[in-house]
DNA sequence: AAGTCATTTCGTCAAATGACGAAATATAAA
DNA sequence: TTTATATTTCGTCATTTGACGAAATGACTT
């Protein structure tokens, strides 16, 4: 029961679903995460500890990067229900196909530069 | 997006959580799931109204009694694959067990008797 | 037509949530 | 070893949530 909580209050929250369902594309670090939501970092760090949390996300570290992903079938059954309902329901929205779209543009640009640019404005 | 989320913040608080999975019991009068929660009438119906705004439950009304229940087959996809979730990871849990057993109880009062005894503590 | 009763709506309040910026942390680069 | 940089943690604040009781609603009974 407390996990499966876990899992439905993490996804209780619109942006964090919208995170779900952009690492579909692949793994993505905090920086472009933080550039597809145009959130300040904190708060998108957050946001994704709480779906770590929920074991909705697995976490890697990377020379300077934390990439976040979706877990593999070896994730717990509950995890991987709430994931595929997540997508079956929502991978042709609007809101989505709005944030795949911005993503790849993002995942164009280098890194280093899109981390940088969140230092200023 | 909406509907989906609709439903995410329906399941993001345990109680109704624990509403669905009474009601796969069969339907309920809303004065016996205020038995069964030990909560104000009032705190019931509101948790109530958000599952029903969520399309998770259905209401009829009948001589003096709202009753509540599942909703069939032909309920949206989102919907019913939320409530085969919720069921599947909950239905053999502690919580689960102990709410049924109680509801078990409940049922073999008289509905009238139930609603009365309310009134005074 | 008035009264009773189950439920809902409303207003209030404490607690939880989600946003931010500043400071702390940890790792890579110089 | 110092500096730079990506991420996290912390404290604050406005908003939302979930609880309650009181009052309103709406449908039977009488």
């Amino acid at each position: 029961m407390r996990e499966f909580m876990a899992i439905t209050k993490a996804l209780s929250d619109p942006n964090r679903v919208r995170v779900l369902l952009a690492l579909r594309q692949g793994e993505l670090c905090v920086c472009q995460i933080t550039e597809l939501f145009s959130f300040a970092p904190s708060t998108v760090s957050k946001h994704l500890s709480i779906l770590h949390h929920a074991h909705l996300i697995l976490s890697r570290k990377s020379e300077r990067w934390v990439y976040y992903r979706l877990p593999d079938k070896s994730a717990p059954v509950a995890v991987r229900e709430a994931l595929d309902w997540v997508h079956k329901s929502l991978a042709k929205s609007a809101e989505t196909k709005a944030d795949i779209k911005k993503l790849k543009q993002i995942l164009k640009t280098d890194l280093a530069v899109i981390c940088r640019r969140q230092k200023c404005c």
